[in-house]
DNA sequence: GCCGTTTTCGGCCCGACTGTTTTCAGTCG
């Protein structure tokens, strides 16, 4: 039985749901979906854990859901979860997933003979449910929350479109001079992979003419709520956008409070009680005498309970609180440390098995130089070897190599490597034959096929490539595609421990739809001592702007400069990659 | 149902907005 975190997580929702409906106790129902939470963000997947008898290091799963979950791995089903569940119809469950609706509202539709989200659709279209007791106003909300479903499910923005229509609602903010200062909140100023909507923070003294301002923004399709300190709309790009709004001496509580994330807040929350204060969007309270400690700034928040304060990438309740009480946080990668791009497809016609860049290798050296990049690196695909001799291979090859030789004599700005980005087979070998690779500074290597083999083949074809002298890197190593394709099935452990005992990088694409490896699995193979390189992967001189979106997985990964090697002067970088 | 610088029992983050509520429940973040 196949049972994805997504899938487990879901249950778990929904057994939350049954208990809500039962007037269970809160925070059992609670329980449950902290559960949920956790296990939605695992990048692990939780039946591995269960197997390895890691369940333990889970937080949130304690005795009881263990169990449980045993039960459900074991035999494919929970007893006592069925029993919850029996008898709430199946329907129920299946409206939850409308933004606006939870089980009361969910309920209520299932009690009035809505069978499904068709149905829903159907009912509310022909105006069936205004007989029942149903407001205007609730059946309104239904129909933008169903719409607003459909098109969750075409999935969440990614980070780079998300962090551009952003900018955008922040320049506008910016026109009303009433409006101090603004700032993206969420998980787009924690740089999460993918983002659900858009949250803005505005500092002012006049609230109500910033509210008239907000509600003045051009391309709003809906306003779904205002009030004095908070808006939410719909812009015509589907997109939802909460605006919240603070006085200057406590915007920085508010900032802290909805950057997030959820497990982050909640944790420092219990340490601030533990220190003898409550802790709100508007500022530190000591318990004791009920004095209010505004916090103008975010650092305010945080020092005012002894702590560092987290950079919002990796506020996630995986340590750094701790860690910020300790003092004792790491300095971590900064999109300045970035001292080369190794991934770049230059419109050098090497005949490549998959796509040529566009931009010539002089348009990449002038874009690195202007970026104050040392290094760059020319990492075309390989010849195609359907179409071509080994000869030819090589001689494709030799020709490049020339190219970059006399690129690297006319010019001293930029340092051009002369590198491949090879295609790793089905089983772990490349096809470019020796002779070619001797020809190279060194080989980037990637799955470009077949990306769905068995774990243990896909394992061995990563260690077999990773232990190939002439690959110094792989690329986007579980070669997911955010909202299209899942990452490969493999043995990340052993591939990152191959990977540290060979000496090889793995690359962090900074490729929008790519980011991988993910935030979770880089701080995982640092664990390992794995060395990184952040690249963008470029067919096109612009997109060698997106390294900023790599540097973003880094910090999620907890890197500092020392782990990424396109972060060391070249030096360093050379002797680490045996170069002249 | 989870969890622990105090606590293996007794806590569990905190508040805004909407609806039709005249004091609160539902939902969300």
């Amino acid at each position: 039985m196949d049972f994805s975190n997504a899938k487990v997580a879901h249950m778990l929702r929904d057994v939350a749901t049954a208990y809500t409906l039962k007037k269970a106790n809160n925070f059992q129902i609670r329980a449950y979906e902290n559960a949920a939470d956790t296990i939605e963000r695992l990048t692990s997947e939780l039946k591995d854990l269960w197997q390895d008898q890691q369940l333990d290091n889970v937080p949130g799963i304690g005795e009881s859901l263990k169990a449980y979950l045993d039960e459900l791995f074991r035999t494919g089903e929970v007893k006592h979860w069925i029993d919850i569940k029996k008898d709430i119809p199946e329907s129920v469950f299946s409206f939850l997933d409308i933004p606006g609706v939870g089980p009361q509202t969910a309920l209520k539709l299932s009690s009035a003979g809505v069978v499904d989200l068709v149905d829903l659709e159907n009912k509310l279209e022909n105006r069936e449910l205004q007989k029942a007791d149903f407001s205007q106003k609730l059946l309104d909300k239904l129909k933008i929350g169903l719409k607003q479903s459909q098109s969750l499910k075409t999935g969440r923005m990614l980070l780079p479109y998300a962090f551009i229509q952003a900018q955008k609602i922040l320049d506008y903010l910016k026109q009303d001079n009433s409006v101090l200062k603004a700032d993206v909140l969420g998980s787009l100023r924690r740089m999460v992979a993918t983002v659900g909507d858009l949250d803005f923070a505005i500092s002012t003294n006049n609230p109500e003419k910033v509210m008239k301002h907000i509600l003045n923004m051009p391309g709003i399709k809906e306003v779904i709520e205002k009030g004095e300190t908070k808006a939410a709309i719909f812009i015509s790009e589907g997109i939802h956008v909460d605006f919240l709004i603070a006085k200057p001496e406590v915007y920085g509580a508010l900032l802290q409070h909805f950057t997030g994330s959820k497990s982050h807040n909640i944790h420092l929350r219990s340490y601030a009680e533990s220190k003898g204060f409550s802790l709100s969007e508007y500022g530190l309270l000591k318990v004791k005498n009920k004095e209010l400690i505004n916090c103008e700034t975010e650092e305010e928040v945080y020092s005012n309970l002894g702590m560092q304060t987290p950079i919002p990438e990796i506020r996630e309740n995986t340590g750094e609180i701790e860690m910020a009480i300790k003092h004792s946080l790491p300095t971590f990668i900064k999109p300045e440390d970035i001292k080369g791009d190794l991934h770049l497809h230059s419109n050098f016609n090497i005949e490549p098995s998959h796509d040529l860049g566009v931009s010539t290798m002089h348009q990449l050296i002038e874009k690195g130089q202007s970026l104050g990049y040392e290094y760059i690196g020319a990492s075309e695909h390989q010849p195609s070897k359907a179409n071509h001799s080994p000869e030819q291979v090589i001689e494709l090859i030799n020709n490049k190599k020339k190219v970059v030789e006399q690129l690297n004599y006319s010019q001293k700005s930029v340092r051009v490597l002369n590198l491949l980005e090879l295609d790793i087979m089905t089983d772990g070998l490349v096809s470019v034959p020796e002779e070619g690779l001797k020809l190279l500074d060194f080989a980037l290597a990637g799955v470009h096929s077949s990306h769905h083999q068995p774990k243990e083949e896909m394992t061995k074809r990563l260690i077999k490539a990773l232990e190939n002298p002439y690959i110094k890197v792989i690329t986007h190593p579980t070669g997911r595609l955010l909202n299209e394709r899942e990452a490969s099935d493999a043995d990340w452990d052993l591939v990152f421990k191959t990977a540290a005992t060979h000496k090889k990088a793995l690359e962090i694409s900074a490729y929008p739809n790519r980011l991988d490896l993910s935030d979770y699995l880089v701080r995982r193979a640092k664990e390992y001592g794995v060395k990184f390189v952040i690249s963008t992967d470029s067919h096109e001189v612009s997109q060698m702007d997106l390294m900023f979106f790599g540097i973003s997985v880094g910090r999620r990964g907890w890197l500092t400069k020392e782990d990424v090697v396109n972060a060391w002067d070249w030096p360093k970088f050379a002797k680490w990659f045996n170069l002249d």
